[in-house]
DNA sequence: GATGAATGAGGTTTCATTCAT
DNA sequence: AATGAATGAAACCTCATTCAT
């Protein structure tokens, strides 16, 4: 006779933290498969298996493979962009927006080892709305734009050489991002040992040979 | 005229024609098979349409839908590797150097619309196989090391910095290559409206980039 | 009266009677095609249907056709050797015991139609498995050891003539077992009008063969 | 402008010796392949591979699957058949026919492996064309009658007790036969190490069993 | 007679998804 | 929310058989 809606209400709240549970081991297990096996080669057996979840709560917390394929990604791109946005924008320098944009994308590949076969995945067979969404973690991000800025005003100024801002955005942009896109098969082409070092000592290189590249002299 | 053995031997020359033409239809078909859709995505009775080839004959030229990606794959990469061995290495400047590996990206990616989903697919899921076919393409194109040389040649004469050689070069490759790999995203992101004439003033761009940036002052 | 857990054990019951329901009449249905068409000549189709059941469940619960094949025989011989330990070995006497051998094999093959085309097709091409559960019947109905035995202690008794016991034992279970296995070709080849009968009369005239031909005069 | 009919007459001798051939190299290949895998099992490709003969020969030759097995088997059948009739039916006495059956059932299955495959499948499913066939080598070989006769004459004699007849010709038949049927089960079942002595002790002590078993004391 | 390629029907298996409880 | 069973469409692959030469 007592508390019993109290204890629905406990209930309540339970299931719903076990929901969320349940949701976020299905969306690790997912994340996982799809950056495996891509969405067509993705099984829905095995996420439920790795998740140790019912096969049906995934259908009953996402619908569909496609949709839970594309929650998953976008909810990865959203985390890349929140670590994007929390790289302050340092001074007012070129070099160090370049260093930040550097940072970006070590941050964006770094931090799991979905990211780079994912993207990848997106790129061969892209889909408008995941475009979209990997592009709003760019301009979120603002660096870019700050890029061009101070690049364009050193041109401006006659620091630099007139370029087209667009070409010289993507020229570092490519030799930033290029390396932690393709790794393995870079490594394997050249040789290369110890992959942590040559990412360390790269950012360096590659704003040298930038911002030398530019300038006039 | 109409000795047995001759006619053996029509019969033989037709047969294998008709055959060859079979497997090049197969061929031709699997690679859009797989470039739009990846070997998971991808289904074996559209080939078969497509080819306007009977199902059954997929298995009886190729075993298998593993098999069939693997041959479709090794022969597209024999087909670049063969293309890029073509493109002379002219004379005898870094600067030509640089642009010839500009041309043969441009050439790996420009020949048909399957190179890059091909490949970005590949690098998502690298298959040791695979791989080593993309590595053979650029040890036989002999172009990086030529560059690598040049580049050594020239930080002894003290035309140019002293740089990591790897980085160096990757610097280059990937200022040159990454726009072709991921074209489409590009485009959006900086809004480019005019793909094929941006895409033909980036080699100058770039070689003058790189040789003004390793430049000693 | 309507406790969750109660009625979870109801659902929990039920599900697993009607998962068993759906087991044994997919067991029921193999069987049946086994025995009529061997592992090769059987269809899965066929099963399903005669089974009313989606063809695909067969698959949920046996994961292939070779896995269904051993565990419907093992199962079938599980159920053979469970009737054979049923078997009452009675008295003492050698006569008896015989007597027990015969009934043993009337039963496996007398229960249904289906004991002598799997056993002859497992003969034919023994797998190990088989061959072991088939001999696991008769170690475990130790029938042929107590006719050894008593055989052995006759002949130590001097009222049997001195004789290979294996030679021996093998002599009357051929005499047994043989025409249940090849009936209908025996049938034919003989002429027998009336199988049955001629069936109940075997034991009698095969034990008193055998004693006889063993017996000291 | 002369022999070309001779040559012709060579052609066609020559084509025919090697048709023959061929066809023998497809009945060997089949025989093996239809032993180990029974008709459902057995597959054209594997008998036309292991037989070194193209496929479509096969069917030049035989026409259709089954009727490649009919003829292999019947072709079977007679081989079986013809070395039965020359198994001399030696003297008078029931002893040496009886040693006459076991003999012929030790040809029947000693002269290779496929007998006993071949038989035991047929067995499992009797197409009433083969079990007419084996019968007829029964018949054929008279062994039974001469038998039949020379027991229903020592009964007569009141050198044996009366006992069906049937039963009695069946009962050593079985003795005779089984063994050969299953070898490798009963081997095991029983542990015997030595399969060739028993199977050479085996006609003796059968033999002195029955006549012992059946004779008046 | 002989060959390699081709065909069509069908076989086993898989898988996203739904249902009943 | 959760589960095990169920479903239907389709995927991959096989195979007896035939064709063209």
């Amino acid at each position: 006779m007592n508390s019993e809606p109290e204890s629905d209400i406990k209930r309540e709240v339970a299931a719903k933290a076990e929901a969320r549970g349940t949701r976020q081991k299905i969306v690790a297990a997912a994340i996982h498969e799809f950056a495996h096996h891509g969405i067509d080669g993705a099984r829905i057996d095995r996420i439920a298996k790795s998740a140790k979840v019912n096969k049906a709560m995934i259908y009953y917390h996402f619908d569909s493979k496609d949709n839970l394929y594309l929650e998953v990604v976008t909810s990865f791109y959203k985390n890349i962009r929140q670590r994007a946005e929390e790289i302050v924008l340092p001074s007012e320098t070129l070099e160090e927006a370049l260093g930040a944009l550097a940072t970006l994308h070590e941050t964006m590949f770094a931090s799991d080892d979905y990211a780079r076969p994912i993207m990848l995945r997106e790129m061969a067979d892209p889909r408008p709305e995941v475009l979209e969404a990997i592009s709003a973690v760019f301009r979120s991000a603002s660096i870019p734009q700050k890029i061009a800025t101070l690049l364009g005003d050193g041109m401006d100024r006659g620091e630099y050489r007139h370029t087209d801002i667009h070409q010289a955005l993507l020229a570092f942009a490519s030799m930033s991002i290029y390396y932690h896109m393709v790794t393995p098969f870079i490594n394997r082409l050249l040789g290369i040992d110890d992959p942590r070092q040559f990412a360390a000592e790269r950012p360096k290189v590659i704003i040298d040979i930038f911002l030398n590249g530019l300038k006039v002299r």
